[in-house]
DNA sequence: TTTATTTTTCAGTAAATTTTGAAAACTCGA
DNA sequence: TCGAGTTTTCAAAATTTACTGAAAAATAAA
């Protein structure tokens, strides 16, 4: 296979996963692209690789950059700023995590917490309570091992890893 | 609070929590009208307590019971078809990934293997092939380790869950 | 400063996704 | 077999989400 066609299939594939995991297609592809590229590019170069507008490329950059999953790299002597992927896999996972528990499973817990304690005792009251005290402890435990997750290095992970695949 | 604001909430919540994991908002709000009621519903009973059109619940009830995230149970005596929810939340989480490893990991598998063997030896398709040997590696340990997950039974996956946390 | 270049913003448009509603297809008791 | 009740289908409408393009703002060299 030619590199061009490889490369765009995995700049398509990695658009097409990313939108499953809270970032959106374009977003996803131009991370894909920094992430094959072997040099850092710049707006323009994004721009004209994915034919997309120049607001689009600046709007999901950014977001890229608030995510953490790209970095802005300044060249000297260069008026324009350049960027580069976060190419190491763990750390992409863990960013990505890392802002999906805050937009998602963080808010979950405040509204299990504020719900937690609605009054009555027949029978519907107390199979509503049972179900939010279940999910709430099964959050909050999840909760706490991606923090663990987040802090811990490659090698405590990979270790982990490794024992739960045996 | 009441128990009814409490059940609009919660609804309300996990609708938004499902539409970022693969199950749209209707559904998911089906999936936790079900999860906090003491006996099984009806299509009618979702259609009106949830606002939705009969088609619209239909579709829904019809992918969650796909997902195995819903059972039918029928009545005796009863025309209707009658719906409870899956409340194991681990069981619940396991189908979810069930679904999600088959929609989108596998196919990425597939396509990280096709393109594995771009042809050239320049730096850019080094980086390339580098990029697509990282990203195979470890997609194949998550895939891995997913499978064990999903085979598991709750007592394992605990345990390990309750090492990861400490 | 001034000016050329680059980045950011955002209202309007376009695309994608979800929902409706009505008709068709089932199902089962009589 | 009929027909009332129930479920399914799907084209069109509504809603949500993403993208463009042009203007405004920021940046830095001259």
């Amino acid at each position: 296979m030619e590199l061009k066609e490889g490369k765009q299939k995995f700049i398509q594939s990695w658009g097409t996963l990313g939108s499953h995991w809270g970032i959106n297609r374009t977003m996803a592809q131009i991370h894909a692209l920094l992430l094959i590229s072997n040099e850092a590019l710049n707006a323009n170069d994004i721009m004209e690789e994915l034919n997309i507008s120049m607001g689009n490329t600046n709007m999901n950059i950014r977001a890229l950059i608030d995510w953490g999953l790209v970095f802005k790299e300044l060249k000297p002597g260069e008026r324009k700023d350049f960027f580069v992927a976060e190419k190491d896999m763990l750390e992409v996972v863990k960013r990505i995590i890392t802002q999906r528990k805050k937009k998602e499973l963080e808010p979950m817990l405040r509204v299990l917490e504020s719900i937690s304690n609605v009054e009555g005792t027949d029978a519907e009251t107390e199979e509503f309570k049972k179900v939010i005290k279940d999910i709430t402890l099964f959050s909050s435990k999840a909760d706490s091992a991606l923090d663990n997750l987040i802090k811990s290095d490659s090698n405590w992970f990979i270790g982990t890893f490794m024992k739960m695949i045996k």
